[in-house]
DNA sequence: TTGCAAAACATGTATATACAAATTATAATC
DNA sequence: GATTATAATTTGTATATACATGTTTTGCAA
């Protein structure tokens, strides 16, 4: 919270959320913004380009910046939240099993993470459970050179909020895949399948700011707790 | 192609795809950039910015625009790619069946929509065949007073192409939610299944550059042949 | 040669101005 | 009153400048 256009940001997000700005309407002009916020008409026009990117609203040149209708949209598991974050969200229990926290030497995802073949990953094993039922299985690889130290407290209460908030490492993108694959023994000891014969799973490769690889994540969601919800702007081509 | 910042970030997304600039390396630096499209720093930023956002490059601050690696991301599902794009992209063979084109008053639709309650949308069933195989099922749900005619023959070639080039309507963004359902007699009537009970669903809502809510769509793939493909940023909080 | 400080370089933020383009409000005319 | 022309409003693009902040290179000194 120090850049002047991000604090502007959170603000407008924080107004649109209280229903401040209803959805239809439209927020104030990039000129009254600037008089409100005592700011230039760039800086506003950045804080709106970020609500725009988020889906809070949709710039019409000539009109003014319409508020969208985020009440649909649900909760967005895009955007690299995590687990913690998504069920405190949610309003729901929830409760994480550590099944396996240990130093491996993975070849294969040592490669993928372009890292030294034989160079150390944490590997985590976790189950998450909602309701009283486990539904998610979260298998973590994480580059030891950079996370030094891992505790079954930190598997436990959540990895993202150590990482950046502890460690100081800065998450910044990720590329993603979502496909649906039969079970494995694995699933089937660690979460109440319910007669399900096939999971979700999104694999994730995930990057610092500095554009180094260092984390590889496996998430295994039983099919009817799965929900993915996005918000796209088309690209013009 | 008007616009300088568009026409630069296109220009170097080209540049990229040829391998002009290796994966790990860096782009030119603002500065150079400045000098070789005579233009504003201001100009070159914003296609920077654009580069960025699509995955293409990383901006780090001090070193430079850090160029990624995009051969891993494979195909992008994501922002609104229609199934033509995506299948020419693939180079695969694909074929579009066409079971229903009819103009319907279905209240529900209507609603999500926000239009009027006993006004026509177009109704448009198809399946599409790659490579042999039945695997998506498409139903579409557009607004008749947007697009008032169409004919077997666009919704058989490519409906987005129609829309947004012969109508000129200006597809900007969706909400999009991906789930797991079992397989409905649609499914069975129109899909070559091979034994899958279940089936991924995407659901989209579609909107025009000016917030206007204009089509529905409920995209069911079969499981084994589904993949989503997505770079995300990660918002700081 | 090594180590450190300074300079040069690269991106990030904030501000200002000018004009273009689309929409809306106002005024004038029939 | 309805239509049309004009003006005001609002966002989009392009350019310029100043300074901040992080990285790399250079050069001086021990």
């Amino acid at each position: 919270m120090k850049n002047k256009y991000v604090e502007i940001y959170h603000k407008l997000v924080k107004d649109i959320q209280k229903g401040e700005y209803a959805a239809g309407g439209t927020l104030p002009s990039e000129h009254d913004l600037c008089a409100r916020f005592e700011t230039s008409r760039e800086t506003i026009r950045k804080a709106l380009t970020l609500l725009s990117q988020n889906g809070y609203i949709q710039k019409v040149r000539g009109k003014g910046s319409v508020v969208l209708d985020r009440d649909k949209f649900e909760f967005p598991v895009s955007g690299l939240t995590s687990f913690k974050e998504l069920s405190e969200r949610l309003g729901q229990s929830f409760q994480t099993h550590v099944h396996e926290l240990t130093l491996v030497k993975e070849a294969e995802v040592c490669r993928q993470l372009n890292c030294q073949e034989g160079s150390h990953l944490w590997k985590v094993v976790r189950s998450r459970e909602i309701g009283g039922e486990r539904i998610i299985l979260d298998k973590d690889f994480l580059r030891q050179d950079l996370v030094h130290d891992l505790t079954k407290d930190i598997a436990e209460t959540s990895l993202y909020h150590y990482i950046e908030n502890e460690l100081g490492l800065d998450i910044s993108f990720a590329k993603k895949e979502i496909v649906v694959e039969p079970v494995t023994v694995e699933d089937e000891e660690f979460l109440d399948l319910n007669g399900h014969d096939q999971v979700v799973v999104i694999r994730s490769y995930v990057y610092l700011g500095d554009t180094t690889a260092f984390q590889f994540t496996e998430s295994r969601h039983r099919p009817d707790k799965f929900q993915f919800v996005d918000f796209a702007r088309r690209t013009k081509v």
